[in-house]
DNA sequence: GTCTATACTCAGATAGAC
DNA sequence: GTCTATCTGAGTATAGAC
């Protein structure tokens, strides 16, 4: 005689875990296909069920789609941060800025399909969705900007640049990297994301060559 | 008593006119909407027309879209093109860099829907329209695989670097502009050429400075 | 060339059986 | 919880009048 367990936490029920498969479905198919081509029936057929199963889980695909979004949004975010965070609050700014970097880019090339959808979909789902969606987003530009800003304040970064401009090139750089990359012809995430890095913070030019333009 | 004009060439027939706004109208939908929720009813309406007015020009949206693809990477090859090569042929590679990236971003961000619309929903347009475009994008990417080449052959470029991922990223922070660049708040497209120049190229560590780490 | 009307398909969503 | 069946709306595309 089976006996259910006590404490739901220990086993997550059925519904939990239904509800997962469907998420992880449909961050796969949007990442795949965009938002609107991808039908509950894909999502569906992905996650083992019928498409009028899914209502049953969620009341729309737009809550399917929110979920997804900021399931993607709440893992980079996390990655991220605790990336930095391990590094110690003594480390040097530029340091975190790699690391941060670093830790960006592998969660969303090698890690999750709700981080690429994020990056890929978002300009494409309902206007509610997508405001509410920046608004969250925005803490995650902030945490950003505090890395630039404390290497700033430590002198060094150089202080002719506008750090909303630099910190958003950097992340476009990084999120871009969904469009192109393949895994099984490019360099590591850690490699490309090392290449960025040396990019953006030591500059192309060979060392002790400056070239002279600036903004 | 009105005569048409004997060159077809001296005014466009209207058919081409009406054609022309149609892709206009494409464009400017697909640009802000995506792909696959921009309806036939939308581009005519936006083109002036009813949704059935289209198939006397197009046999189907895909037609479209994929017009719309091709001008928009043509505009960007062009302008890019002609804005490296007006700086003559004795010009030092990283000027030639600096022109190209100016000019990519210029076009982008002030110039066209069209290219707007390339980069946006090239993942989410039917595969084989897509791979076709991609065929014909290699050619606008072998332009900037030179660049980089000329600078590194020039050894104006650090040289423990893979330039496909350094081309990469750089591209990539350039496209990435039309998801957040706003006209009304942002400095101007050429001001935010110039901070990605000067990171990728100087990077961000002030003058007489350098970091130690590589790749 | 552009219109209106309509055929056809398929999407999201609901209802009720199991 | 998941199924099957179905409603309803909307989209692409076609046909024929003007």
């Amino acid at each position: 005689m089976k006996t259910p367990p006590k404490l739901a936490s220990v086993v997550e029920s059925k519904s939990t875990r239904t509800r997962k498969r469907i998420l992880d479905a449909g961050a796969a198919a949007f990442r795949r296909n965009g938002y609107a081509s991808v039908t509950l029936k894909d999502i569906a057929a992905l996650a083992g069920l019928q498409a009028g199963s899914l209502y049953y889980h969620f009341d729309s695909k737009e809550e399917i789609v929110e979920q997804v979004l900021e399931l993607g949004l709440d893992g980079v975010s996390k990655a991220v941060r605790e990336a930095v965070a391990a590094l110690g609050p003594g480390t040097d700014p530029m340091a975190r800025l790699r690391v941060a970097i670093a830790a960006h880019l592998k969660f969303v090339l090698a890690e999750s399909d709700y981080a690429v959808a994020n990056i890929r979909i978002l300009s494409q789902v309902p206007n509610d969705i997508r405001q509410r969606h920046l608004k969250r987003q925005r803490r995650y530009g902030a945490f950003w900007r505090a890395l630039f800003e404390s290497a700033a304040k430590a002198g060094t970064l150089r202080n002719d640049l506008d750090l909303s401009v630099v910190r958003m090139l950097t992340l476009g750089a990084l999120n871009w990297s969904v469009e192109w990359y393949d895994e099984n012809r490019d360099q590591s995430p850690g490699a490309i994301a090392a290449h960025l890095s040396t990019m953006v913070l030591e500059g192309l030019a060979p060392r002790g060559r400056r070239d002279s333009t600036s903004p």
